[in-house]
DNA sequence: GTGTTTGCAAAGTGTTTGCAATTTA
DNA sequence: TAAATTGCAAACACTTTGCAAACAC
């Protein structure tokens, strides 16, 4: 029986951080799971939804289905290395920058962009309800044209 | 032919809020209307989904679709009735309160309470885009069972 | 080998739409 | 009566799931 050559070797330096990331969390560097970690985090921060990396992934040539593509931003978001973003009821956005951090959002082109954290202060909460804690506080500018 | 009684006279104390709103917006006092108008307006500020004011409607023995409830939502929501609050991707949210506040999400029982404004401080933001404004700016503190 | 992951297509969910029938003004 | 509104069911867009085939370890 044939060898087959190590997984993506061609695309993927050794023990770069896509698979590091992989095995960091503990999810199994199948190919499509280190090809949608490439396109995320190889690269500047991004705000990106399932279609779109989709297309990005078949564009690379990387034969992955719109299911896995959902499951995987799932798997990634489950393991802290994405955080989703709620912005838009039409469609959901994962971010490669979970650092905390807020967003501007262009409700005509449907683009985020990240706000420093630095760039907001929250005063005071109201009285949250017995047993209750925060897990997290979005601030969403919302931007359209003038 | 029999003469119809007016309108939901019987529910409605004459010129009351909710017909007063929709006149005020311009739109038609519809039996179906009045209804989502008195279950939303008549009380205290309320988060509402389409599904949940469907059925407060059928209890409160309004015959009306659901697909009409969505759509007199944003309806109500175009004339500046009602404002949709994006913070779960499942479903819409509609807040019965227009003014400048925040939120606070319950992210299990994904139910919505208000954080006055003043509870929040913007200190700065970042350089918009050209030609684009501020068309709003959205504060949700998601909590959950500690 | 054994258990995990994938792809596909089918099912699911919330939401919108087309159109005839009804209602409002 | 003319124009707006409604209800229904069908269509929609996005997302999840069931299961057999493929793959990682």
């Amino acid at each position: 029986m044939a060898r087959i050559a190590p997984l993506a070797s061609s695309n993927l330096r050794p023990y770069g951080p896509a698979l590091e990331r992989l095995r960091t969390v503990g999810l199994r560097p199948t190919r499509q799971r280190l090809a949608l970690a490439k396109l995320l985090f190889d690269g500047a921060d991004r705000h990106i939804t399932a279609e779109i990396l989709h297309g990005e992934a078949l564009r690379a040539r990387v034969r992955v289905s719109l299911a896995t593509v959902y499951n995987t931003l799932h798997q990634f978001t489950d393991a802290g290395l994405l955080r989703e973003i709620v912005v838009d009821s039409e469609r959901s956005y994962f971010d490669t920058n979970n650092s905390n951090h807020h967003h501007l959002f262009d409700e005509g082109a449907r683009r985020l962009h990240d706000i420093p954290e630095t760039d907001v202060r929250l005063d005071s909460l109201p009285p949250l309800p017995e047993g209750m804690e925060v897990s997290r506080v979005d601030v969403i500018v919302r931007i359209r044209k003038a």
